[in-house]
RNA sequence: GCUGGGGUAGUGAAGCGGUCAAACACUGCAGACUGUAAAUCUGCCGGCUUCGGCCUUCGUAGGUUCGAAUCCUACCCCCAGCA
């Protein structure tokens, strides 16, 4: 971390503010929601319709990518910007999630997670220097930590210390492996396929605070992660099956300690309702499945954080846009419930690519409601 | 017209004397989904229900039997082959 790559624009009295994230693919407004885009696509949409919803920055996974096609075949194909036609930021996720999600096909131990590739059968380790090289050849412009994630459901909560203790050793060696890496990287250089445009040609590492549920640890965790070298703080292993006031509760504890130099992100979290009260406590940077999965599931958010199922037979006659106050492509054009619903009763995928082009543009906006203008 | 095969819930399709309101699949209806093993998964899907059951169904009409979607008879349709 050489100088910060977070400028705070303005803080308001209640906890939000707003701001300018400095990525090497140019500067970003906070607060943002980021699409997962883990295979390397936001399902469904082209780079121009994702541009469209007002996204600034996609999310990809460095676990997925590895296992297919490899980085090393990203790389070699010009990056995962040129080999995805994305030309924005991106965020790669480290693998760390994937220690929660597939947590029936993993072993972790101190070097790293062995997870079993459930489509091959093979197995494959993840270290955090090898989390650290794939993001890094994937020409990731965010990297993240590669942590220990465990779940929160009512069971499931006894592993929070020991996790939390490992991401922070991971950490340490994802940051010296990280160096090694970027040595090389120049500020101020132009970067390959941003015409006229002088950026930093280093990629920012963010590390990940971890604790669970535990109020001591989380804020050990907070403290640890603020005293490394690192270019933002992310909050992770939360909405993992604990309850929403829990989740709540823990934002609300921790807002006080955040560094202010630094931008936040709350991994996981993509719940209007949710976001809200997060950026109210200061978080800037989003990313979930929801907005996505639940557009190709049928399930659309309408003003007031509603949601609304277009499966349902109630909208077989509706000749109404999915929001009459919505201002993304899918409304504007007039694309009616009534033809969506149908869409998906017949299963023809522009259904989930006009509901997520909704949906990501119903979260950009909410966005843009707390950013400075 | 003859010979053979067949008619089962919205569709396809099991069942071939009792444990059948009837497997399974699809469709239909509803729900879930928070750093994507997810265009996936779960529930319901004859009618009524105080959820314990009750009632009406397996082409139609009779019959055999304690008991029939399952056996017999007649009839009505469909399909294949022969005329």
């Amino acid at each position: 971390m050489s100088k910060s790559h977070f400028k705070e624009l303005k803080r308001y009295k209640n906890g939000n503010r707003s701001g300018i994230l400095k990525t090497r693919r140019g500067p970003v407004k906070t607060p943002f929601f980021m699409p997962c885009a883990s295979r390397g696509s936001v399902k469904g949409l082209q780079p121009s319709q994702i541009i469209d919803s007002g996204t600034q920055v996609l999310l990809a996974n460095a676990y997925h990518l590895h296992l297919q096609p490899g980085e090393k075949v990203i790389k070699k194909l010009g990056g995962l910007h040129t080999f995805s036609g994305w030309q924005g930021p991106i965020l790669t996720d480290s693998g760390g999630f994937q220690v929660f999600s597939l947590a029936k096909a993993r072993k972790v131990t101190e070097e790293g997670v062995y997870f079993k590739n459930l489509a091959s059968g093979g197995e494959v380790l993840i270290t955090p220097e090898e989390s650290m090289q794939i993001q890094f050849d994937l020409g990731s412009d965010i990297i993240m930590a590669f942590d220990d994630v465990t779940g929160l459901s009512p069971t499931g909560r006894t592993r929070s210390k020991e996790a939390m203790e490992r991401t922070h050793r991971w950490l340490v060696r994802c940051i010296t492996e990280f160096k090694k890496l970027t040595k090389n990287s120049f500020k101020g250089r132009t970067l390959k396929g941003v015409k006229g445009t002088t950026l930093r040609n280093k990629p920012l590492l963010f590390g990940i605070v971890q604790g669970g549920l535990d109020k001591n640890l989380r804020k050990k965790s907070l403290e640890f992660v603020q005293s490394q070298e690192v270019d933002g703080i992310a909050i992770g292993g939360l909405a993992v099956g604990e309850t929403r006031k829990e989740m709540y509760d823990m934002l609300n504890f921790l807002a006080p300690f955040y560094d202010p130099a630094r931008a936040r992100y709350l991994m996981g979290v993509g719940e209007p309702a949710d976001m809200r009260y997060a950026i109210e406590r200061g978080i800037d940077i989003f990313d979930c499945v929801l907005p996505t999965r639940n557009g190709r599931h049928g399930q659309v958010w309408i003003t007031g954080d509603k949601r609304l199922n277009l499966n349902n037979l109630k909208y077989a006659n509706d000749r109404g846009p999915i929001d009459s106050k919505c201002d993304c492509h899918t409304c504007k054009t007039g694309y009616s419930r009534a033809f969506l619903r149908h869409l998906y009763k017949v299963g023809d995928p522009l259904a989930g690519s006009l509901a997520t082009t909704h949906n990501l543009r119903y979260l950009a906006r909410l966005c843009e409601e707390y950013q400075q203008t």
